[in-house]
DNA sequence: AACGGCGACACGTCAC
DNA sequence: GTGACGTGTCGCCGTT
């Protein structure tokens, strides 16, 4: 028969090349995944040079939040702010 | 043309009521939250009072956490059952 | 001699005991957080009341978020935030 | 005075080298993390691929969450059965 | 008393 | 537009 994908002969062929797809995107991503695990060590190792250079490490997260955002953004967010602290007279 | 929110006679009204909506949400959020920090103290409490009994607080997290995803579990089961038959070409 | 904890006739009285002790630690911690949860299910209500009035949900937690705080504490901040920008000629 | 930083002429110089080495620190980690997007982006489009070829991604993630797991829950047996263990007294 | 690790919370993204 | 997921950040605790 030449139903979709179960038919006898090529079921083991099929099934096979399907684990094999399965486990060739699993080790693929297990693989990214450690390199982005590694870079995060880099990150942090350098937050870790920068804490002891006497920075606060907090607001470099903040400086680099902030370059990443569009100016527009941190107007607009920063308005708002400001209209809801008047309307509760803070 | 009268737009949206901020034309003059009702920006006070209009104001004042989004001033007290506001206040409102404000403060019954913080209400909350002061009542969730208690409890929190008082799960510390009972963690003190467990290590001071001997106990070993981490792992008593550790079964707590176990107890919790128990039932998660049991259907992680079974879509990994269809996921292994998948990997054997059924 | 009556060693520590493990002698004869008290082991299983002492055990019996300690799981008790110990039951009795778990299950009290799960109860608080079931209520702890239970509070966050009530802040999350309310926040979208907020969002349905047309409140900016982020905006509202970052004022919280403020009145938490020390005056000092978020001066400090945004100086040194200022420091760091202009140092960076932002 | 000599006073700790900001002693007039070498302000400029250190004000200088330190916005030099914050300008580093923060180029770097930006650096860093671009590559851990673009990882991130090539994680995805295996996913998307995995999808394409007829995989359940969700459960491919848990799969590789629980392979990744596997070594953790080797100690936590360990713990655990300490604390069974004290639960019975032992 | 600062540091690092751990756990909880909040945010952004994506599929539905 | 809503809900779920993964990721990043913040605060707490134990440690040195």
């Amino acid at each position: 028969m030449d139903s979709d994908v179960m038919s006898n002969g090529d079921d083991a062929a099929v099934g096979g090349i399907a684990a094999d797809r399965l486990r060739s995107i699993i080790e693929r991503v297990e693989r990214l995944e450690e390199e982005r695990k590694a870079l995060a060590g880099d990150i942090k190792d350098i937050f870790s040079e920068a804490k002891s250079a006497g920075f606060d490490v907090k607001v470099i997260r903040q400086i680099i939040r902030i370059r990443k955002q569009e100016p527009a953004e941190v107007e607009e967010q920063e308005t708002l702010l400001d209209i809801y602290r008047r309307a509760l007279g803070m």
